[in-house]
DNA sequence: ATAAGTCCCGTAGTGTGGTACGGTTTCAAG
DNA sequence: CTTGAAACCGTACCACACTACGGGACTTAT
């Protein structure tokens, strides 16, 4: 396998498999007269840093993951957990989002015909009685 | 107000101001001899877009919001519902990635002494006769 | 043998929302 | 009058995962 041919078999771009070597993740073979070969190995290596990347896995996380010994559970568990809270932070921050923007969504098609209560809510100042949500939402 | 008022006043940072004039977000005041001046309806023009970022617009659609008049309620409510569109889409990719993983931690934990569930599930050769999820689930 | 297609390699740019740095000038207090 | 903030300004840098570009070498098909 070249790495045209690799890049194919694992629907991803041959940028993007330089790319994953530069990054560590995936092993460049010697260059032996012409180019490049590549085992079965190298593309099972890539379909799993696919399917990691959609459990939500960062590039660094997966080689961590990678690099992992068969058998070392804790280590493995330890990770996936570490994302599974990562990504109830981000569910519960989109929530969060969702119902603000349901109620005032509402509120515009229901209301009279005054200001339109979406904008009311983004271009007021804030009145100085109510304690205000202060959280930072961001990054997301 | 001078600059550093305004965003100690709008918990942001001087730079964070600078940044958001950039991107035509906050105006800049004329140099009229020293300090840019701030009025009150730029502090307010900064608090409106905070807020409008934890409701997860971006920047450039915080730009869009707030040239809106007032009572474009239609204008207001397209950006808004496309907004909780993105946002369900979102909450949906997050639910599969968290119920993949959390299926893999349970497994993990009660297995035998074989190799770990985690790690097979990324290091394995994806199996020829299931039809494997094939989803980009990124950038999120 | 020539043209198309790959490969190789390095470097640079994308989007998003900022943060940091370095240098000059001006302002207010001591 | 000097010192230390603060303002001003441009530029560069952070994360993250790629994508694009340019130019030379080499293979494959016609």
């Amino acid at each position: 396998m070249k790495i045209g041919d690799l890049a194919r078999a694992g629907s991803v771009s041959v940028e993007t498999v330089r790319f994953y070597q530069r990054r560590g993740l995936l092993a460049e073979p010697p260059r032996g007269e012409g180019a490049r070969r590549y085992a079965d190995s190298d593309l099972e290596r890539l379909r799993s840093i696919r399917a990691a990347q959609t459990a939500g896995f960062t590039l660094e996380e997966i080689a961590t993951l990678l690099d992992l010994d068969q058998h070392d559970r804790a280590a493995a568990r330890a990770l996936a957990e570490a994302r599974i809270a990562a990504i109830d932070e981000k569910i519960a921050t989109l929530h969060t989002m969702r119902s603000a923007l349901e109620t005032l969504v509402t509120d515009c098609a229901h209301g009279g015909d005054g200001p339109c209560p979406i904008l009311a809510a983004f271009s007021m100042p804030p009145k100085p009685e109510s304690a205000r949500n202060q959280t930072r939402a961001r990054r997301v």
